[in-house]
DNA sequence: CGCTTTATCAACTGTTTAGTTGACTATCTT
DNA sequence: AAGATAGTCAACTAAACAGTTGATAAAGCG
């Protein structure tokens, strides 16, 4: 499922790299959102945080619906599971490396006491 | 173990939004390394590299040591972890409404057909 | 002590980003 | 149709980033 382009992780990845923008993931776990609503607690003009939500969705975190002259954002999670998975790939390599170096220091070490 | 601040979550995944600084994690979760053996794939100047592994360590994702003139960069899976924890706090919260709506479509549906 | 290796610091350039304001599109309301 | 509401597009400025080259520091080797 994963195989995700360098450009796809720049963007999406980027667009975490944002506190505002991570306030709004914050936000639409919650449930949907529009952009109104979104740009309420911040002391930014709409059209700011109006661009965050394109960065947001151009990165494929949210997506936008119509609802009259609405336009809902949503929350989505199976991004945010990609981008679990390719840090965890790094990271469960490099504990286990971790783990098999405790060992063998471990093992060096009975070795000693005998 | 968390909470880390804005500035934390924004250096560390604008160290993750970029190819070269990706591709030196995916080697290191396989060993440290030097900057000199991190910087030979790529087609870049040896302090471009260089830069790039700051940026890694300022958001705290390696560590360096000292071994004669070498200072080899070793990979943080704590770092990766803590933010995974991030992602999956809003990414789990997300996933549970979707169920919750599910679960309440189906019972109408279900209302329905009786 | 020179000389090489490893790596960083400093200054500079081009590109991208964050935010602003003002004008515009599209939809709903009366 | 006129006006209000929701949101975007366009142009601009200030700041931050990515990469370069050149000089420097620090450790190991002859």
């Amino acid at each position: 499922m994963p195989a995700q382009s360098d450009a796809e992780l720049d963007r999406a990845f980027l667009a975490l790299a944002d506190p505002v923008r991570r306030a709004l993931i914050a936000r639409l776990s919650r449930g949907p959102a529009t952009v109104n609503e979104l740009a309420e607690p911040f002391a930014m003009s709409k059209q700011g945080v109006s661009k965050h939500i394109q960065v947001l969705e151009t990165a494929g975190l949210i997506t936008r619906t119509r609802n009259g002259q609405q336009r809902p954002c949503h929350l989505d999670p199976a991004a945010l599971e990609s981008l679990t998975a390719w840090i965890d790939t790094y990271r469960l390599q490099a504990e286990q490396r971790y783990r098999q170096l405790d060992a063998l220091l471990k093992n060096l070490s009975e070795g000693q006491k005998k």
